[in-house]
DNA sequence: AATGAATGAGCCTTCATTCAT
DNA sequence: AATGAATGAAGGCTCATTCAT
């Protein structure tokens, strides 16, 4: 069984990792404030603190930042999408494992960021859709498209299905993340409902 | 009853028309080619062929133009939404005239693009969503929320279902354009079906 | 016969001419006290006095405003050295007229330097060649290269004695300008014997 | 009589010289290679493999580190100019002296130059001149300058005589490092036999 | 009202240099 | 003494906006 081990790090190792983690920090936050095409990398960087050249030790523009915090996004969800797939056997368990998933990590991931906001910052900004929530949709949308190439929802087109799953699971996603308190398993159940009734409905024809 | 009256105009009103009608084409076509965001008001103007100066003699600003398309927008949806809601009297005939009141209209704008372009730049460019087409979708959106208020789909939670709707709308669209030739009918029955067969689907629990 | 006709220019296509004046002004002062390799655009532009930006409504590099230097040279060099070339019939007057041609455009230039300078400019800035310079040294060797390659000095290394001629020129010159007042036939007559002596030298072994 | 000793030096200090020379010869590759205008620190230090701050343990500056360059080139030269000058009791035998110490040394430069370098890299890059080669050229300079000065070369006006014959040398050089294979000899028989016929011919005046 | 050059803020990036380790 | 990350000053260049013509 794999063990993380924590090596003791030197003073310079722990402000590097410091400094390329408060990169992603702050990307993460001006990407979901302001959106991902109207940053600039000075955007980023003023948030951190660090000078203007230092960034460049780290990563070498915009996209390189996106980049790791896409593979961050992808690689925290893998896990979760991965322990519901597990015992999915069937097309209707396996919906909605991979929209659970998608609700669970995204609910938590808003925790956090709520966690480090004070109430004023929560309610100013509009948030947008950050390169890593990208990654992590991107994720569900391959493993639904897999499925259904596999077999699962028969008699229906694959290409619109999934589009249609897709739709669903963004925009009730964000609807609940607008309440408070939010309930994810409601809102999972309204969204894996919709999505296998309308299956059914599609199958009738 | 209003009526519109078609005042003759002088040249130079009609040059202000021309040049207005101008920065609204040339605007449409660089935010659909390099999407909103990453466009500079400098595109825009290169596009029209007019000077740099001219531009704020009718806009101040990339914003402004943004609102005056999707003011268009709004303008050319709003006679085809009503129209198809006029005989609307139940939630399914409703919901079917909404979405294909979009479906039409997406696939409409579509074909005037596909229209004035090359093959080649038919193929190249991706094709970003346009102020208008924003503005177009909320209307719809508005559309449905409205009609849940009035009572549509009992016993279903109604934010979250306007946002289901959207969801299946949008993407479904989406991949609709994506296919050489494209069924409007079919997109529309699969979006329709989906979605009432989902909302069945919910008030059964 | 060809005759420049001046048309009145508006104001602002006087501005204009002016300001491309102004950047290759500015430019050649500071290519020559800053040597070509350390000027950067800022340099010059701050010689001129415009704003950062304007400059790359005229030039947009570096590059293009040398190559503007350059070409100004060569037009402003080659009706000399024409008219000087035009009596030679052999080797010996051949050289004198490139030659001369070339000190006397070099003192000419230097003359209109010292020209627009304090007393103080004068003495304390070391001089570096300009791209103009190097264009009309260019013409120069292209133009010895040439009558060497139809028969000039017969028996002579036709490589080294290009390349000697050319030392010879660029050196003596340069000495002339730093002498005051300079004589520039006295100098002239220094380069073109030696050259000339040393050529039949090279032909006796 | 001074004597050179050389002490056993200590690990430490062996380094400290290896690096310093480390140093050295990758500043005169990058020189040679970039040019010395081009060149930065970073350049250097690259080259080097060493640490960035290390580079300023050594030299404060790209000045010095080429003034380093020019002593050393100057402090090879000295001796071979020494030696060919010993002999020479008049001006032919000392100018033939000077030019051959000085055409012997850049061959010999270039030749170490080529040995380190690829076939494609000797292609590839245009060579610049390096502070060494100012610098041992500068010698050659002073020295004829100094025999002038001592009564060589008679009514001819030496301020341009020296010049002239710098330039003859320096130029003759450059084309002879073109040449494959290059024959030194020819190109120092050129460049003497220009120079002595060229100053017979002065004073004949 | 149209024009288009001028402006200067601001972005990306590189670099010389410093300094904690 | 070596290291290499941090710093902040420039430099190249683009852009929104203004304003004289």
């Amino acid at each position: 069984m794999p063990q993380v081990v924590y090596l003791p790090l030197g003073k310079r190792e722990q402000t590097k990792v410091q400094n390329r983690q408060a990169i992603l920090n702050a990307a993460r936050e001006v990407f979901s404030e302001m959106g991902y095409d109207n940053v600039t990398v000075r955007d980023i960087v003023r948030r951190t603190g660090l000078a203007a050249g230092t960034f460049y030790n780290y990563y070498n523009s915009k996209e390189e930042v996106a980049a790791a915090l896409s593979a961050d996004g992808a690689r925290r969800f893998a896990p979760i999408l991965k322990a519901q797939r597990a015992q999915a056997t069937d097309w209707e368990t396996f919906v909605r494992a991979a929209i659970a998933a998608y609700f669970d990590f995204v609910a938590h991931e808003h925790q956090s960021w709520l966690a480090t906001r004070s109430a004023d910052e929560r309610s100013i900004h509009a948030r947008n859709e950050t390169p890593e929530m990208q990654a992590v949709f991107s994720e569900v949308r391959d493993c639904i498209v897999d499925e259904i190439a596999r077999g699962g929802a028969r008699g229906v087109d694959p290409d619109f299905l999934a589009a249609a799953c897709i739709g669903v699971a963004r925009e009730v996603a964000n609807r609940m993340l607008l309440r408070r308190p939010y309930n994810t398993k409601a809102a999972t159940d309204f969204a894996v409902t919709m999505i296998l009734s309308g299956v059914n409905g599609l199958q009738d024809i």
